[in-house]
RNA sequence: GGGGGGAUGUCCGAGUGGUUAAAGGAGACGGGCUGUAAACCCGUUGGCUAUGCCUACGCAGGUUCGAAUCCUGCUCCCCCCA
């Protein structure tokens, strides 16, 4: 074993939970060969967030140390769905939404990934496949092996349902790794079965079983639960920088260590609270939008929450046509949301218009006084009021 | 093939003929406070041409003055037996 190879493997493995076998990644590393570092993603949804940051930051340094990553985009997978860490059975999801999320997904993954060392594939290539060569990859591994996974595990125990396809879903993303001959796959913790059972197929099919290593899970800014769209708890790479700065600001302060280990390599974290969250905030919407963007990004926070004023920057709203326009009107449709919803918020005191607090007294209003108004929705909608022309 | 259980609002989950737009919780939103869009406290949470009206408890019918609650058919799901 060459000390490179030992001290790369240390590296890689610094903020990982584990990799297997033991041993097996250095030996990998040590033949001095480009690797084949696979990731597969469901394009399920079309934005990449920070959760996915973590694991293709890990692919990232694959990369500076002059090996290849192969980025499955699971077209096809997407259509089963991926039952890890699942509680039901996933909707279906029509082949155009995925088509779609697929080409924003890959454009994304490259703000991360150097696409000079990047292969990325579909797996709609192999996987679309004879019923002949299904058979062959379904005898690979036995009910009683699928069924020992967590979540399947569970959910039979809980008498919940479990498809014939979702079970059939770790065998095709194993199947991805022979097809793509991956020398490492690299997943969160929740994929540690899926990414195991990978090997054991690829020995079935004459290859070499490839190394596995498992990133830990980010938690979203609700600092609970694992970081995904489906929940809503997410910051997407591709968001705006202002709002990537205040989501993070968000994130329950005892959250931030994660952060700080699994996005900023372990950086140091001097200051309070907010100083910490703050700098998270701004190095986090630089790492996608540049500094000049953060530092937009930060006093645009700053105005709004610190100082309580409307951004400089507002959208605008056209107004409902008529000299007398009804609120709760002017207020559903520039923020899109239904009547009711505007009295509501009205009579909670959340509506400002210019900075002052509407009452609900004033539900009728002239549509000149209006025009150049700016409609504030809680501390952070705003839209500025024009009349139809 | 036989038997049993279930489907409720964004989600989970009460409710078995009448103050039920439907308990409770989660989430979300608004307000207060502040060190942040943290934490904590309070409130709101179907829609609308709004002191009222409309829609809603898997789908379609029916019984009744009145149904989420009873009956019939259908769809889907779960369990047990074979």
């Amino acid at each position: 074993m060459t000390r490179t190879a030992a001290r790369d493997a240390g590296f890689l493995l610094r903020n990982a939970v584990e990799s297997l076998p033991e041993g097996a990644l250095a030996a990998k590393l040590d033949t001095g060969r480009e690797l084949r570092v696979k990731l597969g993603i469901d394009p399920t949804a079309p934005d990449i967030h920070l959760g996915h940051a973590v694991v293709l930051g890990k692919l990232r340094e694959f990369q500076d140390m002059g090996n290849r990553v192969v980025l499955i985009v699971g077209d096809y997978t997407a259509r089963v769905g991926d039952p890890s860490g699942r509680s039901a059975t996933r909707p279906e999801l029509p082949p155009e939404t995925i088509d779609r999320n697929a080409e924003t997904f890959k454009a994304q993954a490259f703000s991360i990934l150097d696409p000079e060392r990047t292969e990325v594939r579909r797996n709609g290539e192999w996987l679309d496949m004879a019923m002949e060569d299904l058979f062959r990859l379904a005898r690979t591994a036995t009910v009683a092996q699928l069924l020992e996974r967590d979540d399947f595990a569970r959910r039979y125990a809980a008498r919940e349902p479990i498809s014939v396809l979702e079970l059939l879903y770790p065998l095709l993303q194993a199947y991805d790794s022979v097809a793509v001959r991956a020398d490492v796959e690299i997943g969160g913790t929740d994929q540690k079965f899926n990414l195991l059972l990978g090997r054991d197929v690829q020995e079935a099919y004459g290859l070499e079983p490839q190394a596995i290593l498992t990133m830990p899970i980010l938690p979203g800014i609700d600092g609970v639960r694992r970081m995904s769209k489906s929940l809503d708890n997410y910051v997407g790479v591709a968001e705006p920088a202002p709002e990537i700065f205040g989501k993070l600001m968000r994130v329950p302060d005892d959250a931030m260590p994660a952060y700080y280990d699994l996005l900023l390599d372990g950086e140091a974290t001097p200051g309070t609270p907010v100083e910490q969250k703050r700098r998270l905030a701004h190095r986090l919407a630089e790492r996608f939008h540049g500094a000049e963007q953060a530092g937009l990004a930060e006093e645009r926070f700053n105005r709004l929450h610190v100082e309580r004023r409307a951004p400089e920057e507002v959208d605008e709203a056209i107004l409902p046509e008529g000299a007398v326009v009804h609120l709760p009107a002017v207020i559903g449709e520039a923020f899109g949301i239904t009547r009711s919803e505007a009295r509501r918020l009205l009579a909670q005191g959340g509506v400002r218009l210019d900075g002052s607090p509407v009452t609900e007294a004033q539900l009728d209003l002239a549509a000149d006084s209006l025009d150049g108004a700016v409609l504030q929705l809680g501390k952070r909608r705003f839209r500025r009021l024009r009349r139809a022309v």
